[in-house]
RNA sequence: GGGCGAGUGGCGGAACUGGUAUACGCGGUGGACUUAAAAUCCGCUUCCCAAAAGGAUUAUGGGUUCAAAUCCCAUCUCGCCCACCA
């Protein structure tokens, strides 16, 4: 008798599938398509991580699932090479990025293959590629041609660690995220991307997504839509306004005072001789504190301008004060005060003894002994406006506000637009050069790829600029004749992760970064898996979405149908796993040590839900080997491990068969990976206990075959069969006699076999259950109140008494 | 502080629409095979009781229902996200 020789098998089978090409995807005009893929990860230095092949091997199942049935699947693959590890680990060792990501390519791809991995090699490309950054240059440029690429100079994050600017999605906590350094705020000219162009739109279209709840939550909250209105205040004295955003009009009358933050820019002004000194003081204080320690005193400090706001509703005289509550990222840096009914305001007042005026009463339903009341309510205090609704008063203040041309309807968001410049040099180069008056041009596309020139010292030179500014040669060129000189900053690596998904339904075009006809026939990507970037990422592609749409170059507006989520493999202790700890799981020693791929694959799609988190369990990996064997010994086995070939149809194996098909192929359909394993099993162990056939065997092995697909290649042929996933016939499932449970009083008292025929009809069954001795003790002595028969259910309730 | 989600054996988890709680796997344990071990195969394994009968049990306390892990309310715990956002 053979032995289960994983290795042996795997080997045989991925040389095949490299020799046959068996996973290149065609366009099949009439055949539905299915497109599936992963985001594609970072190659790093250290390879693939038992994470990645958790998230790779749910790709993988469904994709080779869909082909079994007959859909014309595209499951590709790629790298998003570009970002600051390679750049780093360059400074370091002196080996060149290109060189790094080369071998680092080389030893995913070479993994990659020793998983099985039904993917089409012939579309496998990096971003950092030439071919492929030259067309994300292209997408640059149609943004900036369309004004939603574009220069401006502002106050950004900088990470003094990694010497370069940061997206606001790229700091979190106040924190680099990539190297947890504290971020600082810099004046800089930097390029961004207009993505608050369509924050209605990613925002109203995101309930209609077929996402997981968290994700959509937490893309709702960073857009961050506040309606509200905009109020000019007018300074005492001066002609100068201050513009404030509140979403509370409605409280106008009991705005008391006026509070802007201390970066904004008419504090200077307004603070007069009494005051400068304490002002510039207090700002300069402010503004050296990072955010984080803005964000751990929460205890409330500002101090007074010594100028007056006019209430453009009351025409009362209000103090203006700098605090640095009043952020001057958010609206527009100055917030009119209301203490009665805004708790911050309420504690700003109380400490500075500022005036409270309450204008909204609490409804007297409510009980509540707080002082500042930010519920809505009937107003008060509020001339002509007394009596109505809060929420109502809001739009009626805003028109009067519209009618005297001092305040207007106002929508405002969290989010900023994008930041793309980096001052680094592995990334994509911006396609933008500068006259010698400083004006930028876009390089012409017939120039693109702008080439990022190999370069021997990556260190930046503490300029804010990247390490290019140091080579004047790759910087000089010449556009439409004239002599310019290149932008040094390079882009976001998200920009190039925007717009991949296209590029692999046309993977090698050279002529264009994808043809539409191509795109739309794979495109959307109708179920895309990653267990990382929430929000940055997936908004993006989002966007680009909708902008390339808007320029006739996509069908559709939004890139992915279904988005699948998937937890991390933590280490058995259900900690992280990090080199530094040392609990890194290779999953090249799992493979080699004798288990093979089939058996790591198959364990990380069973070790629990996909979607949560699950700790690796070293011995549980060795459960799914020895199902994996149970299933091999079945079809190679001589008898000894098994009942062997049936002589007669076992009817017990065929109705077990048809329950696994129905279970397997449901579990599928709603990613419930963990269970259709739990049932091929059954399956198994229902094999070895019966007598079974050689269909029984083709049925486990086209089920296995997503999960394992060398083993199930190997029994299938063995078997003589193909993989066609098979079907499920219902009338195996009901059988002549069906067990009823017999419920007493809620409690389960008996289970009856009834027939069939019987067991269908409401009155007969609990006619034949009244029968069972069991069922008829219970009874005997007491009166019965109700039954309940349900058939559907095979349930009969007693209630008695 | 606000929002969302989750609490089921020794462990990972199952129970999809309220209807047999604890599938499947790990671990544990008994047996078969073996000189022995490994491998393999066959049992048992939520808890209480010597066994059966029986009882209890899905974080805790209430409620709705003939029937609740599932629905509702409150409390506790954990996780994630947002957070001086006007």
């Amino acid at each position: 008798m053979s032995r289960y020789e994983p290795l042996k098998i795997e080997a045989k089978w991925q040389e095949r599938w490299e020799t046959e090409q068996s996973f290149v995807a065609v366009e099949k005009a009439g055949v539905p398509k299915m497109y599936i893929a992963e985001m594609f990860p970072y190659p790093s230095g250290a390879g693939l991580h038992v994470g990645h092949v958790r998230n790779f091997s749910i790709v993988d199942c469904l994709a080779r699932f869909y082909r079994q049935n007959g859909l014309n699947v595209l499951r590709p693959f790629g790298y998003d090479t570009f970002g600051l590890p390679a750049e780093n680990y360059a400074i370091k060792t002196g080996v060149s990025p290109q060189e790094a990501t080369e071998t680092n390519i080389a030893s995913f791809r070479k993994q990659l293959k020793r998983l099985g991995y039904a993917i089409d090699w012939s579309r496998e490309f990096s971003t950092s590629d030439p071919e492929y950054y030259r067309w994300t240059q292209w997408c640059f440029l149609q943004l900036y041609k369309k004004g939603l690429a574009y220069q401006a100079e502002n106050y950004q994050w900088w990470c003094p660690v990694d010497q370069t600017v940061l997206a606001n999605e790229q700091v979190e906590g106040g924190r680099c995220w990539r190297c947890g350094s504290e971020v600082e705020k810099k004046k800089m000219k930097q390029w961004f991307f207009k993505i608050t162009e369509y924050a209605d739109e990613l925002l109203d279209e995101i309930d209609a997504l077929d996402w997981p709840e968290k994700i959509k939550t937490m893309q709702k909250n960073w857009i961050g839509r506040s309606e509200g209105a905009e109020i000019d205040f007018a300074v005492d004295g001066s002609k100068e306004k201050i513009k404030v955003f509140t979403t509370r009009p409605d409280t106008l009358f009991g705005a008391t005072f006026l509070v802007l933050a201390p970066e904004h820019p008419a504090v200077e002004g307004l603070a007069n001789d009494d005051t400068k000194q304490k002002v510039d003081q207090y700002r300069t204080e402010a503004m050296k504190k990072s955010d984080i320690e803005r964000q751990e005193n929460k205890e409330k400090t500002g101090v007074f301008t010594g100028a007056h706001a006019i209430n453009p509703a009351t025409g009362e005289k209000m103090q203006i004060w700098v605090a640095d509550y009043v952020l001057m990222g958010y609206g527009t840096g100055a917030i009119m005060a209301v203490p009665a009914h805004d708790g911050r305001d309420f504690e700003f007042a109380t400490k500075f003894e500022l005036p409270i005026r309450k204008v909204v009463e609490k409804p007297e339903t409510l009980v509540d002994d707080e002082i500042c009341y930010t519920g809505e309510g009937e107003l008060v205090n509020s001339g002509n406006f007394d009596g109505e609704q809060s929420s109502e008063a809001r739009e009626q203040i805003v028109a009067w506000l519209e009618q005297q041309e001092v305040g207007k309807k106002k929508v405002i968001y969290r989010m900023r637009d994008w930041l793309i410049s980096r001052q680094r040099y592995w990334g994509a180069p911006i396609p933008i050069a500068y006259d010698k008056d400083g004006k930028a041009h876009a390089v012409p596309e017939d120039q693109l790829p702008v080439i990022l020139p190999k370069i021997d010292d990556y260190t930046p030179d503490n300029s804010g600029r990247s390490a290019l500014a140091k080579h004047p040669e790759w910087m000089e060129v010449e556009i439409d004749g004239k002599k310019m000189t290149r932008e040094t900053d390079t882009m976001d690596g998200y920009a190039c992760s925007s717009w991949y998904l296209w590029r692999y339904c046309d993977a090698h075009n050279n002529k264009k970064a994808w043809s539409p006809e191509k795109v739309n026939y794979w495109a959307p990507t109708d179920v895309y898996v990653g267990g990382d970037h929430a929000v940055a990422h997936l908004l993006y592609v989002r966007f680009w979405c909708k902008f390339f749409a808007d320029q006739g170059l996509l069908d559709f507006r939004e890139p992915v149908k279904k988005l699948l989520y998937n937890g991390y493999i933590n280490a058995p202790d259900g900690k992280k796993m990090s080199k530094s700890k040392g609990n890194v799981i290779d999953p090249l020693d799992i493979i080699d040590q004798g288990y093979g791929a089939d058996t790591l694959r198959t364990y990380e799609l069973f070790i629990g839900p996909y979607d949560l988190d699950a700790a690796w369990d070293t011995k549980a990996i060795g459960g799914v080997y020895r199902f994996l064997n149970r299933c091999y010994n079945l079809t190679f086995g001589e008898g000894e491990n098994s009942k062997g070939e049936a002589q007669v149809k076992a009817p017990l194996t065929e109705v077990a068969r048809h329950r696994t098909i129905k279970k397997v192929t449901e579990d599928l359909h709603r990613n419930s990976f963990n269970t259709a394993v739990a049932a091929l099993m059954e399956f198994v162990n229902e094999l070895y206990k019966n007598p079974h056939t050689s269909e029984d065997l083709t049925v486990l092995a086209r089920l296995l075959k997503p999960f394992a697909p060398h083993l199930a290649s190997e029994m299938l042929e063995k078997l003589g069969a193909d993989d066609v996933w098979p079907e499920w016939d219902e009338k195996y499932l009901v059988s002549d006699t069906v067990e009823i449970v017999v419920q007493v009083n809620g409690k389960l008292r008996a289970r009856v076999m009834v027939a069939k025929e019987a067991a269908d009809d409401a009155a007969q069954l609990e006619e034949a259950v009244r029968a069972d001795e069991k069922v008829k003790a219970q009874l005997e002595v007491k009166q019965v109140i109700k039954v309940i028969a349900l058939p559907k259910k095979r349930l009969v309730s007693f209630v008695i008494k």
